[in-house]
DNA sequence: TGAATTTACTGAGGTGACCTCATCATGAGG
DNA sequence: CCTCATGATGAGGTCACCTCAGTAAATTCA
């Protein structure tokens, strides 16, 4: 199962190169708007969620809610994200994206997907459709 | 570029969600070793390399040389490397596996193995072969 | 309705894996 | 032999997480 033709490199290890060759490209691209990898995500967590409390944004990032508060923090710093109360619930806070927030978020998504074209751009359409479907046949 | 089909996930995210899912159940499955990823890349790099310096094993790392020391530190409170006087240079150190980090490094590289080809296998051999050549087109 | 419990957030302080900068010993060249 | 380069490490910092307490507000229910 390890290997049967002329080829010395791993199936796993391919996959982990043009992992690490797209990370690294996307990470070079969103320099310019000098967010760290954490904050990204969740900018596109408000992106596609709208208003959020910070236990809520906790959840979709998959951390701590004491660490979203953090995160928070940092975005607020930063004019991409506004807290305001909760108005039905006064123990709560709502984080909501800027509008400057908005356009961020909008530009890092948009650039994400420029280099995955750019990549992915490199092979013919047929065999981007076959990858497609081999990729969804090993996540289904 | 982005979707000719009707297909509404992105060859991107398809590829993420593979990536994701293969890295999960690699830590999962290393978990009984409890060594850190960082400590795993350490070990793989002197399994392949044999005895390096500290400052050589950074450069295989990509890290700084004071934070191989640290890598190096924990590996030898663990009793997975030693650390012996080079001969040839007493200003520098020399980080050898013990019998013991061998044995966890091989043990580490079976079961890495062993989850990608526990994941690439629900392919068929043919669609096998299709990512692996797909793949090498991307990185190549 | 008032007490007990639960929920939402955050301050304080900790960890792991990195980093830079300063220090100390040794090695190499003029 | 004196200077400069090199190898490792101590001290201390950062980043993105964590847990544990604490406070305030909402909810439950006797």
């Amino acid at each position: 199962m390890t290997e049967a033709d002329g080829d010395d490199e791993t199936l796993a290890e391919a996959f982990w190169k043009v992992a690490r060759l797209l990370r690294h490209r996307t990470r070079a691209a969103l320099a310019p708007w000098d967010v760290s990898p954490s904050q990204a995500r969740a900018l596109g967590v408000l992106a596609r969620h709208g208003v959020l409390r910070p236990g809520a944004l906790a959840e979709h990032l998959r951390i701590a809610p004491r660490s979203a508060t953090e995160v928070v923090d940092d975005l607020q710093r930063r004019g991409l994200v506004e807290r305001r109360p909760d108005p039905n619930d006064r123990r709560a806070t709502l984080v909501a994206l800027t509008a400057e927030g908005v356009r961020t978020s909008t530009a890092i998504r948009a650039t994400r997907q420029a280099e995955a074209d750019r990549l992915f751009g490199e092979l013919t359409p047929g065999d981007r459709d076959e990858l497609a479907r081999i990729l969804r046949t090993l996540h289904g």
